[in-house]
DNA sequence: CGTCTAATCAATCAGATGATTGAATCGTAC
DNA sequence: GTACGATTCAATCATCTGATTGATTAGACG
């Protein structure tokens, strides 16, 4: 356990965690963050000695997190519902991590190091989800007409786009999310107004 | 014309939408603008007062330059059609207009009239979908059975997550894209093992 | 020419900011 | 209790950064 060997390296990357879902790369300040454990800048500086090993703290703990909601067990549909259920319990519990994902996804444009990890954590939530539509496929609980690949691409960039850049009410974020889930076929297509009449375009 | 009245007031904009494109807030600063545009921070002083007053000015600017791309005359599906082409032009020509839009999304979490606008362009952009998905639907040439409120704002969070946040390689970026297109219906189904079956939802 | 205004600049300010230094403090081993 | 390594802090540095000041230039107008 990394957590209790070192409590105040630990408290210092929480701090920044905190300050950069608040106020962003823009406003890190070395100086808050000590402030806000209670401890001097030089103690900082002990045991960061740049504010990019800082940083470095920081992405670790931020991707950590996400990777821990990436896991999961049972049915292959079973774990794609939780998978859905627990990123909107997370976007309601703790947006912090969006703001942060969101934040270091876009220093990774410029920064090539940061890019290889935020972009490897992208792969490996596309492949998980690809292999579960996969498998949920084979299980018969999803439309059979539906390209995994392309699908685990299209919800990957959906969910980034929902909670990582919300620019717009939340009742916009759960349409989003149903519709997702209604194209998957994880959610029966419930239209009041429906459309009864189908054309064939064939 | 407000372009040619105030040359300079221009090309400081100009200038700080670039390096804000390259180097996000975090790196924006008055005397790099002002150097680049060859002019005392003094001259950057006297048309924007203060810092903020550039950046509404890029905002405006950036804003603006998204806004037209949403324009579009013919058939909603040649639009629907014109509008991802669009998008892909853009995005291959002028990925610096996403760069921005981006960090603008993000401190629009911090800034509330910063976030009136950007959440009032992305309204418009979903409405614009929505209704061109749905005049599509009328003209027979989508899939039938689709909510266009749900589906636009699932494609706007799609392109989102994929312009704005682009982690991954650019074969993702195309999946991404075609995926969606095939959601809509834009696309036929090229799955080598193809069903031909089609399932009635009512 | 003289005056007024818009535009521009060199020089500078005040505060912020990442980082360093040298001196405590504290617990542990001898 | 002395020595030593690990922590922590007050004070300070060097630089950066947004902003201001006062002077200068250029053009318009009479």
């Amino acid at each position: 356990m990394p957590t209790e060997a070192e409590p105040r390296k630990d408290a210092l990357v929480a701090a920044a965690y905190k300050i950069l879902a608040t106020r962003g790369f823009e406003g890190l300040r070395t100086r808050e963050v000590a402030a806000a454990v209670g401890v001097n800048i030089a103690t900082l500086h002990y045991y960061f000695p740049h504010k990019e090993d800082l940083i470095r703290g920081v992405v670790g703990y931020a991707m950590g997190r996400f990777r821990e909601t990436l896991s999961g067990a049972g049915s292959a549909e079973g774990q794609l519902r939780a998978h859905f259920r627990g990123l909107r319990v997370l976007s309601r519990d703790e947006p912090e991590l969006f703001a942060v994902m969101a934040e270091l996804a876009i220093r990774g444009m410029r920064d090539a190091s940061l890019r290889k990890i935020v972009g490897g954590t992208d792969d490996a939530w596309r492949a998980m989800l690809r292999t579960l539509l996969r498998r949920a496929q084979d299980e018969g609980a999803l439309r059979p007409n539906l390209d995994p690949e392309g699908m685990a691409a299209v919800i990957v960039a959906t969910l980034k786009g929902t909670f990582m850049l919300p620019a717009t009410e939340p009742e916009n974020v759960e349409r989003t999310f149903r519709q997702l889930e209604t194209l998957v076929g994880l959610r029966v297509k419930r239209s009041p107004a429906a459309r009864t009449r189908v054309e064939r375009s064939s």
